[in-house]
DNA sequence: AGAATTGTGTTACAAAAAGAACAGAAGCCG
DNA sequence: CGGCTTCTGTTCTTTTTGTAACACAATTCT
């Protein structure tokens, strides 16, 4: 008997496209802190997710109750339902996939990863690296290998944006030899290298390291050889339930970065971001008209 | 600041003997299913417990509230707050930095999108689009933003690895166009598309719509207007401590998937990493001579 | 671009709930 | 056993809360 009755968090969801705006705005901060925000008085809830009262009592109504008392009435019925189940679903990610399910399993590890990782971080690394990698007045170079690729693109896209001379390298292709020429002492390559580490990557690390260049290595658990020329080094837990390994916490990292240099910079990055937007809005103009 | 603060269940027992006959008996029926009980009306719970109201009353500023909304206001933070504890308890997941720091933030940030990605997941739709997106019989098309071009591609790389039959389009490239001319009915789509949607995106899948191809859609809370075609849709938490959006819940069901597809085709998989081995064996000897 | 439809917030009203005052019941002393 | 204290339930008042009606704003369609 998995009485499987849908929720009100299902039927919200499933209700969802037929909703109209203000209502899905009231949705989402029901389901935002679901289910204790619902079992509020109206005026609150509605207040919390910006809407007007009246926007709350028609959603409730549209999803099917009476009136917004019968809607908590039957939020309640299912708490009640939920502490009485002995089933620690608690320590399943995803409600309702057994906790052998290939999500449940693959969270667990990557959380697991993370916490581990961020354990063993130094802040005072991390800050550093962070001053690094947001100094204008170092150029920044971005490294990545086969499948850690995606990684750097996803560093350079955001850090192109806050702020310039920033370039991304790909150690797989023949041509980055070629970015190496003008690399100053002092400036920065944030490198990506992840098993089974690459030896172009090496390669490159190595040349920048000659020409003085600040190494700061994004790597897994059991370091790429480009650590021993790093000036700063984050290694991440990888290992998860697959053939492969996970790039979850690496990018948890990354945008972590990402998140403290934007705000180191912010007088930059906002004058940035507005020029960027700009320059879309002139693309689309000129897209209309051809 | 480990907030052991009592919580309220702990507090009715611990004034239990204070407490008079009627009182008790409420108290019981309090604690009979907490806390859904203390969440309706004040006069449904004395009822429940043979009581008069007043009793329910009196009893709540017994135990230091002044009234009974304060009771069930704190009632509720206390449910808010068990429900995002699952395994949050970490205050610092970063040791040594202090919880305000921007490594503690973001973290809490992520894990919390995942906790609730996760939980908003129907695992059904999650075990349909694996068979769609791991069958080879169907050709396959992954498609990307500008952003959200990485997660597209981290999935390319893999998905190649498995199957055959894959493209990676960019939507913000001109030449998307000429790679549907090959899309045939039951092809499948897995389209990435973050805020701020992108048109070229949403005609693309139009397109593939019109074809008949199978859409599976990767998108953020509030939903691409991709999700309208979309068979089966996935929507992530995306909100961090940043001026951007994070991807990493993305990815880590990204990585979910390809965990799945790997799994079901673990024959096919084994015999063509085997072989992308070789062939990356031979490109180094290649090397080797030149 | 204008008209019709749909969605949304403000106001006003009705219902309901919580609190206060009171009166009756039960237990506890002399 | 009667008077006192303590507890408990009923009634009434005040406040809060939900809902209905309206008018304005936004959107869509023509």
């Amino acid at each position: 008997m998995p009485e499987n009755q849908p929720t009100i968090s299902d039927r919200i969801q499933r209700e969802l496209d037929r909703l109209t705006r203000a209502e899905r705005q009231l949705a989402h901060s029901i389901l935002e802190n679901y289910p204790a925000s619902g079992l509020g008085p109206l005026a609150t809830l509605a207040k919390d997710a910006n809407v007007s009262a009246p926007t709350v009592a028609r959603m409730v109504q549209k999803l099917g109750f009476k009136g917004y008392p019968e809607f908590q009435t039957e939020l309640r019925e299912e708490l009640k339902a939920k502490a009485k189940n002995p089933i620690a679903k608690h320590d399943t990610w995803a409600e309702g996939a057994p906790s052998g399910h290939v999500l449940n399993r693959f969270t667990d590890a990557v959380i697991d990863n993370i916490r581990h990782t961020l354990g063993q971080i130094d802040p005072d690394d991390f800050d550093a690296a962070c001053g690094l990698i947001g100094d204008p007045d170092r150029a920044l170079y971005i490294v990545g290998g086969r499948i850690t690729h995606t990684m750097a693109e996803y560093l350079f896209l955001h850090a192109q944006v806050i702020r310039a001379a920033v370039t991304h390298i790909q150690s797989t292709s023949n041509t980055w030899p070629h970015y190496l020429l003008d690399v100053k002492e002092g400036d920065v390559f944030v490198i990506f290298d992840n098993r089974r580490y690459e030896n172009n990557t090496l390669k490159l690390a190595e040349m920048a390291h000659t020409k003085g260049a600040k190494i700061i290595l994004f790597t897994d658990q059991w370091r790429s050889p480009v650590h021993h020329l790093a000036d700063i080094c984050f290694s991440s837990r990888i290992v998860v339930p697959s053939a492969w390994d996970s790039a979850a916490t690496t990018l948890l990292l990354v945008e972590t970065v990402i998140a403290a240099i934007q705000d180191q910079n912010w007088a930059q990055t906002k004058d940035r971001t507005e020029r960027l937007e700009d320059m879309f809005d002139q693309t689309k103009l000129f897209r209309k008209f051809t």
